[in-house]
DNA sequence: CTGTTAGCGCGTTCAC
DNA sequence: GTGAACGCGCTAACAG
């Protein structure tokens, strides 16, 4: 079914049929209505190929992200879909989880031709960033650290000093991180921002960093339990954590846990994210607005579309917040790190993940 | 830059340019390496919309969800979506989070004319099936119940069956369940075969179903918490719980910690899911392998793509397996409804939720 | 306000 | 094995 079907039935040429059924002005009243009814009648739709062909346009935005499976990057792209959606853009969706994805992606930069915009969610390199720029669309990212594309994100030294000083007003000093140390393949920023982050606020407070204090946790729940085995092996331990995210800081309580120990109690461990499940097992944390990252993002590209000879703007840091819950407490004269819960709980192990405000 | 430059380029014609460039027989090779290498010092790439509007053919695929941001259809996705890239599809996301969404999604089928198959994670009534299949694609469906689309899923009924069994050879009788009892805006085919499957299993162990033990718990974290205190706020406890999935478990197991009451000592809980945060809480759990199943639809769209001839599949189902972790144990003798633990934990309140198997 | 005329760039017959 | 020619269905510029 095609437009001149509409055209016949209507007693019009196609131009005016795409001009009723697009709302372009330049068409009486009464014809559109006849039109739109008719193709209503019909049930003609507009070939996507044909118009995008002639057009140019493909009212179509390219997402890339590392993950979707992510708690973090499912729910930035959530959001982002939501305002396409509303603006009439179709999303189409890449997914680059690991490098060789990623090459062939940038060797083949398959939303050329295809999409009217990008809403970047990885960090690019500089060849990478070229490849993006030369699809000649307006590109938006969502993320940490500064980078040459207009981007959102939060004030990665902000949320961790505001982690940092919750643990050190609470009298805390043997503090350690667990983030990531190793090699990112994925080249976060992000990583590297609330490590180098978290020894200024050390310094800030007069206290000398000490690197035995920062272990990997891979920013995952297996590996911050890791993290916190590795921390409770050593000589000293430290009396709070911070972990550069919720996950490493879940994954750790259960480590807390298995070793018969629990938070506040023996540490306290705030995070980074605001994730679902921090309310559930009770965890302080420094919430980011993860949803109004991506519908700012969204929402910027789309106006970007709209006025094409809008300014591009520069970055914008949406506010975190300290989400006090029940695993950080102050320092209570001496840690008794050794210290083994006598509950008699039929479980093998005993874990205290200490729960609020989570209904 | 188009064909007809690389065709100057070689000094043969468009045709050619085609046939060689996409691996079609009929061309000799060295015009066919000439072709290949001229393209890609020019950098030309097939504009896709032309190529679309010329064959027929998209090179994409439709993925209709309910939700982005929700573990289990995140795992789906990101599974399907690997699979799709291998076969060098490109995919165009579509989110139906709510009524509204989901309304104007079918008013339009935006998906017409843009995909050459379609993968269904939303539950379809009739008409909503009616406007798929108009579509005239492949399609096929990842989810619970019967339907009359291919699909692949899991046994409902035999995972509901392995968590209760695991329940009652622990020796518990008093046994609620945490799912759906309200209305379902998404028409989920799951929480109604869940519960009647839950009910089924009690009565084939001789046990009559007591309304009062089935409680809301919305599939939500927030909702399993409420539905934990309902519980707990019976006359008459039961001493295990089965959460129709891992979320909901997770948010009763922090209702019970907010109650100074622990899993399994107070009550063993049950989980479904396998979610990644499982592990870290050590709930246990029957496991579904949500990627198996997203990448398995996915191989299956693309063998019906590559073989319309093909017959079409019915429905395959995955595996579930137990899990047992540490919120789930033998009934001993009189449960403790009203037990505290007296551990002297700095905490407002402790929670005993036992991990294991993390790391 | 409306119709006519050219493309948009490629795929695909058919001849050769 | 290769080229010429037409068509996919729509939009945009121009004419009226």
């Amino acid at each position: 079914l095609r437009a001149v079907d509409v055209a016949q039935a209507t007693g019009v040429s196609t131009a005016t049929v795409s001009r009723a059924l697009r709302g372009l002005p330049g068409v009486s009243a009464a014809v559109r209505e006849q039109v739109v009814r008719a193709a209503a009648e019909l049930g003609y739709r507009i070939s996507h190929s044909a118009s995008s062909l002639a057009s140019g346009r493909t009212m179509t935005i390219g997402i890339v992200t590392p993950y979707i499976d992510h708690w973090y990057f499912g729910q930035v792209i959530a959001a982002a879909e939501r305002e396409f959606a509303a603006a009439h853009y179709d999303v189409l969706l890449h997914s680059l989880p690991d490098n060789d994805a990623r090459i062939r992606f940038f060797q083949q930069l398959p939303p050329r031709d295809r999409v009217d915009a990008l809403l970047v969610l990885i960090v690019p390199d500089d060849d990478e960033l070229a490849g993006l720029a030369s699809l000649g669309v307006p590109i938006v990212s969502v993320f940490g650290g500064p980078t040459p594309l207009p981007s959102v994100g939060i004030d990665e030294e902000g949320a961790v000093s505001t982690a940092m000083r919750h643990l050190i007003e609470l009298g805390h000093r043997r503090i350690a991180t667990i983030g990531r140390t190793g090699a990112d393949p994925m080249r976060f920023s992000t990583p590297h921002l609330r490590r180098t982050a978290f020894r200024a606020e050390l310094r800030s407070a007069g206290i000398e960093p000490d690197p035995t204090l920062e272990v990997d946790g891979d920013y995952t729940v297996p590996g911050g339990a890791a993290a916190m085995n590795a921390l409770l092996a050593l000589p000293e331990r430290p009396t709070a954590v911070f972990a550069q995210s919720d996950e490493m800081a879940i994954g750790a309580l259960g480590s807390l846990s298995r070793h018969g120990l629990s938070a506040p109690h023996d540490v306290s461990i705030v995070g980074i994210d605001g994730h679902d499940m921090a309310a559930a097992v009770g965890l302080s944390t420094v919430a980011q607005p993860v949803q109004e990252l991506g519908a700012l993002a969204a929402r910027t590209l789309v106006q970007l579309l709209v006025d094409p000879s809008m300014a591009v703007p520069g970055r914008t840091e949406l506010p975190t917040s300290l989400i006090v819950r029940d695993t950080t407490a102050p320092l209570s004269g001496t840690p008794r790190p050794g210290h083994r819960h006598a509950d008699g709980v039929a479980g093998p192990l005993a874990v205290t993940a200490v729960g609020s405000r989570a209904e």
